[in-house]
DNA sequence: AATTCCTTCAACCGCTCCCTT
DNA sequence: GAAGGGAGCGGTTGAAGGAAT
């Protein structure tokens, strides 16, 4: 049985809001709240889908959201977020008092990936690329790896990270420091359940205060923390240089299939809490302990 | 000044989750 | 336990504006 549409498409705008709807459901909204979004176009007098009410709300009109540039230490967050987490917007967002998956999405999309690929360093795995080439070359022949060492220097850095994250899948299942950290969570992700392997990398992710000045450090479990974080400039914008000194040992690249944030209403509650009230980053530590070599000489 | 290329980001789409009946 | 349906997530698209030629 197939589902209904959320709303029939033939009759519904879309495309760009004017302000005149946002008006109108803004301030349906300040009035009666977002209980049905199905019902609120309706109501609203809006000629839009439910969907693209909440979407317009919850990434747009929303108070409480944060329009202004993302700053060094919210990039670092998210660096180090999705290093645990992977592409899990809305749980990385949540941690980020005022921006939204979306926002977070975009923001890793056109700068966080870019930047992290000209400094060497493969956004997917957070591995540095002369690591990944390693790796690669180990699972080859000796033909396959003058082949695709020849490929790697006939490429520019975009090309390389295409060609790199696609074999990602099949050598990282093999090296050991991935290994320890899909052991780790193998046993929470296919032997328990979705709750515990959800708890297990909320768990992952410390309390940080909003304030600022906090000591708490991001909390990587030592099985999962190929890293040794000492002190960085990443994202220092001191020194005119953001992201100029990265470096590190192999990062777990850690991404599990499945959802995990949208678990349930509790949960989200629990995520705005956190949101308002806790910090998962500290901006003195570092992500990556790589020899300068790894960044000087960028595998391109 | 005109055109092309690139970047950004708002919005959409398809899918899954999970609550309710 | 199964089905229906609302809500939300992540991937993708495309319009708009800026930069480069």
């Amino acid at each position: 049985m197939g589902r209904i549409p959320c709303c029939e498409k033939d009759n519904v705008k879309r495309g760009q809001w004017t302000p005149e709807e946002d008006n109108k459901l803004s301030s349906y909204i300040a009035q009666y709240g977002t209980r049905n979004w199905r019902l609120i176009p309706k109501n609203a007098g809006l000629q839009r889908c439910g969907k693209s009410c909440r979407l317009r709300w919850t990434n747009y009109l929303r108070p409480d959201l944060n329009h202004s540039q993302f700053t060094a230490d919210e990039e670092h967050a998210i660096v180090k977020l999705h290093s645990v987490v992977g592409n899990r917007w809305s749980l990385i967002a949540a941690q980020l008092p005022g921006r939204t998956d979306n926002d977070v999405k975009n923001h890793w999309n056109t700068k966080i990936k870019k930047k992290l690929s000209g400094m060497g360093i493969d956004p997917v795995t957070h591995k540095p690329f002369s690591h990944l080439m390693a790796e690669i070359a180990t699972t080859l022949a000796p033909p396959q790896v003058a082949n695709l060492a020849e490929a790697a220097l006939g490429c520019f850095k975009d090309e390389m990270f295409h060609l790199l994250t696609k074999k990602r899948i099949d050598f990282q299942l093999q090296q050991p420091g991935a290994a320890a950290y899909l052991n780790d969570n193998s046993a929470a992700d296919f032997n328990s359940t979705k709750q515990e392997a959800k708890n297990d990398i909320i768990n992952r992710i410390r309390p940080w205060d909003p304030e600022g000045a906090t000591s708490a450090s991001f909390g990587f479990p030592a099985s999962l923390s190929g890293f040794h974080c000492g002190a960085s400039s990443f994202g220092n914008e001191a020194d005119g240089s953001p992201w100029s000194q990265c470096s590190g040992s192999p990062c777990p690249g850690g991404d599990e299939q499945g959802r995990l944030l949208k678990d349930d209403k509790r949960e989200r509650c629990q995520g705005k809490q956190i949101r308002h009230g806790s910090n998962i980053y500290n901006s003195d530590s570092v992500l990556w302990d790589l020899p300068s070599d790894d960044l000087m000489n960028p595998v391109v």
